[in-house]
DNA sequence: CAGTATTTTTTCGAGGCTCGAAAAAAAGAG
DNA sequence: CTCTTTTTTTCGAGCCTCGAAAAAATACTG
């Protein structure tokens, strides 16, 4: 059962919504606070000197909007960049990066490696993650406030509470502790979350008016991926990351997956199935390893170009993704859809079977209103995504509840 | 963005927790309740006295369990089961039944009907709930706290606010207003929920142990319903009642459903897809309207003696709910089942299908670990679900926010 | 049977928090 | 230079929870 509310508890929700709406808000005052939280110009004005002393606010003393109003001029507050910075990791196939970034959210240093991950071992993953997050935090660039948090946006399943990869497709190892080790080389909390749900987290960022409270983003790469919002909070499963939208059924019993079973969406969808049925027609083949992302595209313009198996193999990519999302529509209703990866520069190929597909389904009454919205590139957004989960994460877990000043120069201002 | 914490919020909710802790535990003293909310003994002491005053509480004189310890004995508390009263309605196909309930649980009076539900208008529908529930709080029986509250669990999708019955298999006529209009007769607010939400709720309470955070209900009869609690809370859609688990598709175009479209696991899994089956083996046959409890009892005795086209279609059906099962799995992990409705008693002939089918998905790691449970009779769990929404609510926001106090008598204490 | 030990519940003052009202601050308008 | 308007701060009042101590109610002990 939830626990009563102590007297002190009630400071630091306070205190985290007003820190959450100037992250929130580009650079509101006090008094858009007071209206946004419904908390009293007293309240907000007290909380907001104390977090100004502690190093975690700042009031915006720069630019002049002239605000042509009579009265005395609201003052804009910010994040005082220098409070607090974190590390975001994105861990996928082949590929490394890390960045360093202030409270506000800009980037200070980053660092993006090539690397055989299907060929290592989960000590050897996280070795090279190590490495490179010691690299950045000791490079001449890393000034500012301390690292107080490290968030890590892989490729696979990871558990519940955030600890460790369990599975992966970019490597054969299940199990990998990254969070552990990481947490014993650098000294702070540290996160591993599925990279899709990175993906979601950073849309609803970009795009607040887009995706805020249900909606679904999709991403279309060798495998498929999504992550889910669902009434403003992103859904994972109970014991994992969950939302493994690829390994729905889409036919009992029908195309070899990647993961060893059949059927499953991503073994129609998944850049690999695509290629399989365009170039081998053949449903059962072994699964390639990879696929560079200029072999979806040829197959793209392929099918753009004339009927032919390339064409018919980006139908059932599109059925099978129809179909799953119609299962899911029936489970939650229809919502906004971002198609993220590769696959989305040939989302245009499949989108009419998508459509036809949930028409087909219990969300078809709606086929038509569902809003599709394509984003190539996803690393970006992986990258955006773990910087928000961990800057989020030090302001209602560290800042929130107040104690010490956290800033490296408190004493500056 | 949610609203800032003020002083009285505070009082409230820490009601609400003591209120709450009551009706969870059996007859808890104040001390257990401290224990388990985390308060101090001073604020349960103050807080209770403050609901035993207004008549929403009450120590239980009675029963001395003789408690054998040394120390003062503890004070057991109870709710005072005059202290409101609330109304729950159960609607299925061609039944209606209400029931009046007090403050702690009890049924006072109940009355149950059969009406050809299939050839009446929405409005004939609610006519009959307002002459039921008018029949039973004017009887002499009806006695006690006055009607805070009326909740109708109804067959078929409702919409996110619980206001009206957006579609039902019981009737032709959609968009049904049954709040609106039962507000506007009693006067108190009403919500029409899910039969199968209700299920769901009702189970949480009958055994805590077994369904508590996470777990899924299956209501097997004419079509298929579910209910399903995720880390927690009934997990509903964003605009309907949502979690249609048997309007999933199972085979993209596949066999007809009721519901028009094709390929539903209802379609393979509910009572007239089974009966199909076995009889017409024709998957595309019109689905019979009606269906008797007694012609599946049938069915399932023909498949256990003898191989043949029921034992078949108890296959299908297993395998149908299975892959299903298997699909949700893969977005929020296995969690214990409970398959409810005269399905139910047939469970035995479709269970090693459905193992079989989640074995082949990405649930299936520990298909063998997942845990099914069967109750035949629905009927008392809609019931007892309604009514614990209705008590919830009164509990949460009617009594936590204090004010007046509510009992008929509240001066003969 | 009286006194002691033990456990539960209540009482009471202290400390925090938010709020409303009033004051102070900071501009533009005339 | 004064008035008006708007934002922000200050200050006392009113709640709420907490810890400590007191009160209450029982079993144990000799």
């Amino acid at each position: 059962m939830s626990v009563g509310i102590r007297h002190d508890d009630l400071r630091r929700r306070n205190r985290a919504m007003v820190i959450s709406a100037v992250r929130r808000a580009s650079q509101p005052s006090r008094t858009e606070i007071a209206a946004t939280t419904g908390l009293s110009h007293s309240t907000i004005s007290t909380i907001s000197s104390d977090l100004i002393a502690e190093g975690i606010l700042a009031e915006a003393k720069s630019n002049e909007p002239v605000s042509m109003k009579r009265g005395r001029p609201q003052v804009a507050l910010t994040l005082e960049p220098r409070a607090a910075s974190v590390v975001a990791v994105v861990l996928s196939l082949n590929s490394l990066s890390a960045a360093i970034i202030d409270y506000a959210g800009n980037t200070v240093v980053e660092e993006t490696t090539r690397l055989v991950t299907e060929h290592m071992s989960g000590e050897a993953l996280t070795d090279e993650c190590v490495a490179m997050i010691r690299r950045l935090t000791e490079s001449d660039d890393a000034a500012g406030g301390t690292v107080l948090r490290i968030a890590m946006a892989v490729q696979g399943i990871t558990d519940a509470a955030s600890r460790k990869l369990l599975w992966s497709p970019i490597t054969r190892h299940d199990d990998i502790p990254f969070a552990d080790r990481l947490e014993q080389e650098f000294g702070v909390p540290v996160t591993v979350e599925n990279d899709c749900n990175m993906i979601a987290e950073a849309l609803r960022w970009r795009d607040p008016s887009r995706y805020r409270d249900d909606f679904i983003a999709i991403l279309l790469s060798h495998g498929i991926g999504m992550g889910l919002v669902i009434k403003g909070e992103l859904f994972t499963g109970t014991q994992s990351s969950g939302a493994e939208f690829g390994h729905m059924i889409h036919r009992p019993d029908g195309a070899l997956c990647r993961c060893g079973r059949r059927g499953c969406i991503e073994a129609y969808a998944g850049n690999y199935a695509i290629w399989r049925n365009a170039r081998l027609g053949d449903e059962n083949a072994e699964p390639l390893a990879d696929l560079s992302d200029d072999d979806i595209r040829s197959l793209a313009d392929a099918a753009r170009d004339h009927d032919g198996p390339e064409r018919e193999a980006f139908r059932k990519a599109g059925e099978a993704i129809g179909f799953g999302l119609g299962s899911m529509f029936a489970l939650f209703d229809p919502a906004p859809l971002a198609f993220v990866g590769v696959g989305a520069t040939a989302f245009d190929l499949m989108e009419p079977h998508v459509r036809a597909a949930i028409a087909k389904t219990a969300g078809g009454l709606h086929s038509k209103a569902i809003s599709f919205d394509t984003e190539p590139n996803e690393v970006p957004l992986k990258r955006e995504g773990a910087m928000m989960r961990a800057l989020l994460h030090v302001d209602q877990e560290i800042f929130a509840a107040g104690s010490a000043p956290r800033r490296a120069d408190a004493d500056v201002a």
